[in-house]
Parts: C-alpha cells; sequence; structure tokens
DNA sequence: TTCGTCAATGCAAGCGCTTACATTTTGCCG
DNA sequence: CGGCAAAATGTAAGCGCTTGCATTGACGAA
C-alpha cells in the first residue's frame, strides 16, 4: 500500500478529501465521484463514504475544485450600490434564475465608481465567475479590454443600445425620460430642474438627461429651461440638492429626478421645508421601487422591469457561457406610474 | 532550458503565471514575488514582469493563489435580506473596514430561511472565507457544528447576549423594544398590536416580541392585551398586516412594528385607507433606516448603531483570525428616535 | 585577485481536487 | 465453471500558484 503524504485527519482543522478517503477506506477518486456522480459508485461505499464525510464535517475546497475542474458554476454581479433597493429585485430575480440551474451568484458593489468597479470585475473573474451581470456600458477602457481578453460572458442591464455591440438587457433610458418629462410639460410646467446623480461615468443619468431635453426640445425649449443639480446618489442628497433648488429666487415648478432615492429624499425635504407636494411644487422619480409607493405623496415615476431584466440577464449569460453564443441584446418596456407627486402647475 | 509543460499563452484565453514568466523571460517565482512583494526583485525585472502582466490582462487565479498560499484574505456576510436597505448601513461599514485591512469582503442572503443560511455558510466557507459575519444566533445546530470543527471565527451581529458562548457585537433588542413600547404606553395607548416578522428561526423578532410584552406586563397587562400578527418582511406584507388589523371590530390605536420596513409599509397602507396617522392610529418602527424619516410622518422608531456594529465587528473578526483570540461581545446603545408617527391614544 | 556577503533569481515540492486510464470485482451466460 | 462485459475502484497526472531552499552574480574588503 503506497503511503499517503497526507497529515492525519485532525477533526479540529478542515477534514481534506484525502482524508474521507482514508477513513471511508477507498481511494480519493471514489470519494470524489460519490461527491460528484453518485450514480457511479456502489451503495454500499457511497454509503460508508458519505458517513465519513459527514463524520469529518467535510466541505470541499471550492478553490481546489475549480482548478481542478476548470468551471466553477459561479456567476458575478456588480452593481453600483446596495446601500437602497434600486437593484435588489433585479439581483434577486437573477439570483433565483441562476439558483435553478446550480448556478451561485457572487455580488460585489461599485459605489458608482469605475475605478472599482475594475477592481471588482477582476475579483471576480480571478474568483473564476463564468460570467458577469454589470450595469449599463460606462466602464474604464481596461476592464473591457481584460473581459475581451478573459472571453468572459458579459450582460449589461438598466440600458438597450442596438447600435452598441455589447450585450444589453433593459430599456431605453431616453425615451423613458422623456416620456416622463413629456408628462410633465403636459401638465403646464414651465419652470423646470432637475436632480440627477453624477454623469460622468453613468450612461444612464446622461441619457435620462438627454430624454428631459428632448421633451423639452420638442416644446421649443432649450437646455437653459432646464436647471441641473449633479449630486450623489442618496437620499440625503437628494434632499439636499432640492433644497438648494427651492431657495433659488425663481424656484421650478416641477423638480424631476434621476431616480426614486433622489425624489425620496426631495420629498423627505419638501415636507421638513414645509412646501406641500403637488401643489407648489411637483416631483417625479424613476425607476420605481417599493419606496416610491411608500412616500406621501406616492411618487409619479417610470416603471422599469426590475425581474424581468433579471430573468432574461441569466438566461442570456447561461446561453452565452454554454453555447459561446454571442448573446442578442433585448429591449424591455418601461411604463409611466401615476400616482401623487406630479400635479398641474400652480 | 527545461522545457515547461504549459501551452503557449493565446491571447485569447486566460494567461496564467507560467504565460508572464516565459513572455518576461523569468521564472515563475520571480513573477510571483514581483506581484506579492515587489521588494524582493529588481526595478529592472519588476518593470519587464508588468509589462508582460498587462500585455498579458494576467490576473491571478484566485483558486490557486488560495490553494497554495492557504489564507484567502476574504471574510463572509451572510444577511437575512439584501431587498431593502436594513442592513445596507451595516454591510457597507463591515466592508469598508475590512478593505482597510485588504480583506475582501463576500456578502450572501439567506432569505431569513434557516436552511438556505447554512447553504450560504458551507458556501462562503468552501470559498475560502477566513471568518463570517452573521445575523442573530439562531442557526441549526448543524450549521454551528460545521462552524464548530472549521475553527472559523464569526461574529454575529443585531444582538447582544452576554450569556451566550456564541461572540456577539449589537444590542439588547428586548431592552430596546421595551423601551418603544413603554413609549407608546405613555402616550395613552390602550389597545395595542404587533406586527412581526415571522418569530420561528428569528431571535430578534422574538426578544423583540418580548421586549414589548415586558413593557405591557409593567402596567400590568398581559399577552392578550397585544395584538400579534406575524407575516413576512416585505413592505408589502407590513401593509397588508396592517390593512388586517384595521379591519376588526376594535381596531388598535397604536401599531407597533418589528422593524422600520413594516411600519413603512403600515404608513403607506394607511394613507390608502384614509386613516391618518398619528390622529387615528400610531405607528411606531425599529432598526431607523433612511426610510423612517421620509415617510409621512416620519417613523418613532429605535435607532441602532448600524455603521458601529459594522465596524466593531470587522475589529473583532480580525483580531479573532489573527490572534487566534476568542473573541469577545460587544453591547452597542440604541435610542428612542422621536418623529410624527406616535402621537396620543385618540 | 580571492573571498564572503547579500540581493536577485531559479528550482521544485506541494496545496486539494478531478478525471483519463488502468485495474479489479461482479454478475451472467453458455 | 470458465470467460467476458460491465460496474466499481484505484492510480496518477495535472490545474495555477506560493515558498523554502539552492544557486548565481555583483560588489566591497582583505
Amino acid at each position: 500500500m503506497p503511503k499517503t503524504p497526507h497529515r492525519t485527519p485532525s477533526p479540529s482543522s478542515s477534514a481534506t478529501l484525502a482524508d474521507v478517503s482514508k477513513v471511508a477506506g477507498v481511494s480519493t477518486a471514489t470519494v470524489s465521484r460519490c461527491l460528484n456522480s453518485p450514480s457511479q459508485v456502489s451503495p454500499s461505499t457511497r454509503e460508508r463514504v458519505m458517513k465519513a464525510v459527514d463524520d469529518l464535517g467535510y466541505a470541499p475546497n471550492f478553490g481546489a475544485q475549480a482548478l481542478a475542474a476548470k468551471r466553477t458554476n459561479t456567476f458575478g454581479a456588480i452593481v453600483p450600490t446596495m446601500e437602497n433597493a434600486i437593484f435588489a429585485r433585479c439581483l434577486q430575480a437573477l439570483q433565483e434564475a441562476l439558483a435553478e440551474q446550480g448556478i451561485t451568484l457572487l455580488v460585489a458593489s461599485s459605489s458608482y465608481d469605475r475605478d472599482l468597479e475594475e477592481t471588482q470585475i477582476r475579483n471576480l473573474v480571478a474568483r473564476g465567475a463564468d460570467a458577469l451581470f454589470l450595469i449599463g456600458h460606462d466602464r474604464t477602457p481596461s476592464s473591457y479590454r481584460f473581459l475581451q481578453q478573459r472571453q468572459i460572458p458579459v450582460v449589461a442591464a438598466w440600458v438597450f443600445e442596438p447600435q452598441e455591440p455589447r450585450v444589453s438587457v433593459g430599456f431605453d433610458n431616453r425615451k423613458a425620460m422623456k416620456m416622463i418629462a413629456a408628462e410633465v410639460l403636459a401638465h403646464g410646467h414651465q419652470r423646470l430642474a432637475l436632480i440627477t446623480g453624477e454623469r460622468a461615468g453613468n450612461d444612464r443619468a446622461r441619457q435620462r438627461y438627454e430624454g428631459a431635453m428632448d421633451a423639452l426640445r420638442a416644446k421649443g425649449m432649450t437646455a437653459a429651461d432646464l436647471q441641473v443639480v449633479e449630486t450623489g446618489y442618496s437620499i440625503t442628497q437628494g434632499g439636499a440638492a432640492f433644497s438648494q433648488l427651492m431657495q433659488s429666487a425663481m424656484p421650478p415648478t416641477a423638480v424631476m429626478c434621476g431616480n426614486d432615492v433622489l425624489a425620496a429624499g426631495a420629498i423627505g425635504m419638501a415636507r421638513k421645508l414645509g412646501i406641500s407636494v403637488p401643489q407648489d411644487v411637483s416631483i417625479t422619480g424613476f425607476d420605481d421601487i417599493e419606496i416610491a409607493e411608500i412616500v406621501t405623496p406616492g411618487l409619479t415615476t417610470v416603471h422599469v422591469p426590475h425581474r424581468k431584466m433579471g430573468r432574461h440577464a441569466a438566461a442570456a449569460l447561461i446561453a452565452m457561457r454554454n453555447e459561446g453564443d454571442a448573446g442578442e441584446s433585448i429591449e424591455l418596456e418601461t411604463r409611466l406610474v401615476r400616482r401623487g407627486s406630479l400635479g398641474t402647475a400652480p
């Protein structure tokens, strides 16, 4: 019997396959098969092995497994933030859909920072992510170079750009924002403002701005007619931006917000300032996350297909990984949700 | 020159250390050192190696690295949900504190399900997590057995139980809930209700219930005086529970909620039902997440030290891993936050 | 010039697992 | 019972990386 060079199995430290095999009196190959394709092992052996696994509290070492098998069944997702619920429902759906196929999802957040996103991309890929779910198309060139080099399937959500070569599963931000801006204009508002997150490095924000402008231009208005405040992505910052806007000499009668989080901040601040919505000022959001329904008044906003994006992205990613498929972009619809926060101009 | 058995570096597939070493004309050891302890390598070599790394888009294979180095510098965190912001700020702080020490945080969610949590624990440990951050103490015995076997440092947050052997960094849920319930009673309310998430498998929820009862008992009331609705953990379910409560023959004048998410749902539903808060009914929350400030009226709730828990947990976990330290529980303070949702009994 | 020293580098043995291939066992048929 | 195919199991070669130890080469001192 050839001696195995492994250390003796110590109950208080992590057991290895070899430890299990020794206890069960079989080879490591048999243990491995027992775990990965039980049908190849005789029931009696299987039972013995499983008992050893249990006794030793054995759990496979993921790194070693990935190294040997060259697949991880792990996908990665990087979203700009996990501090609010904007991407939560979509991620949840993504995770559920992947779990059905036995795929684990690893999630990281980039804090709306392209460099941090690049780090996270490398991180997830190094950890063996077979495919990646990202938000938007706006990232560093080196991120794209890296992804390209490693041939990692990638799907971008929250955008839809058929002319881009990258595959996206999402919606047309510009069109959607134009829709809600047009609705605002239809309510007779003339003095308009937009609170947006930082647009540099965020294609969704830029497109939404453009969408708003599209609606204004259609009415013969120009960039000068839209007061823009660019700020961070938190509720608090939304509130601060709103307060700043309302303190100007000629405050807007309608404040459109780049997302529901900023809008919720604005509504909260309005209450604090004693400004009533929508009598004194109208406020609109974007995304239709749960908070939009909770605030008073409810937020008039753009509903985006959170769960649908997650599901379709999962399907696309799986196809791309399995079939080596190049992947195809999918456009999903958005729709206007009318609640109380948008009223006619005073 | 000894031939290396590796495949030729192909630009379109992931490069390995060996590929880099070949391109740079050095040994794999040098490349490895270049990446991990650059000071050991001469500047000229370093430069050459770095260029090769860059050209090839090389990124180390995490699994192989962990396998060889026997440390991952990765910690894991499992929270009950990522669909709302309850744990977000704490996780953020945890992540920041760990990042300062060069540690990566992997986050998973258990959907308030103990079995799923066990799966996630095994998952993260298999992936090489050196230490784990968990919520509460209520998990399957086999989870504890597993953790014990692998000697993984664990810190539980959101609870504080000095009598438990497990280390926790958090606060006394029972005391905190007693505090807010006492405040409700002090406002003259007699007909009370509690909306709570499922208590089985959730020690925080059970303790909060007990805390509420403590306050009632102190006034000579009994379990019969507290109408309890147990439901899920979403905003929607909070709203539904509230609606059910208000439709009873003798509706409560104060509805305490197990957390701010449920409370926000209740407030939203109140508006929908045309019930005014706090004139017709008072509502209280727990946790003091951002949403508590945004809803109308603002939520009277218990502020918990989100970021502090994250930071202290990080420190404890690091100490436990490095010094083999057993770890010590830390109690943090909560405080009552009075906003508009709690008023005097009608 | 000859050492000794030390910084820079290379060599090669694993880390824990999977899997192609080789070997043994089992069950059946003639 | 012998013989054979199929089932069960074992053997051993890596997967990509780190690191203890050996080797090389430069430089200053003797």
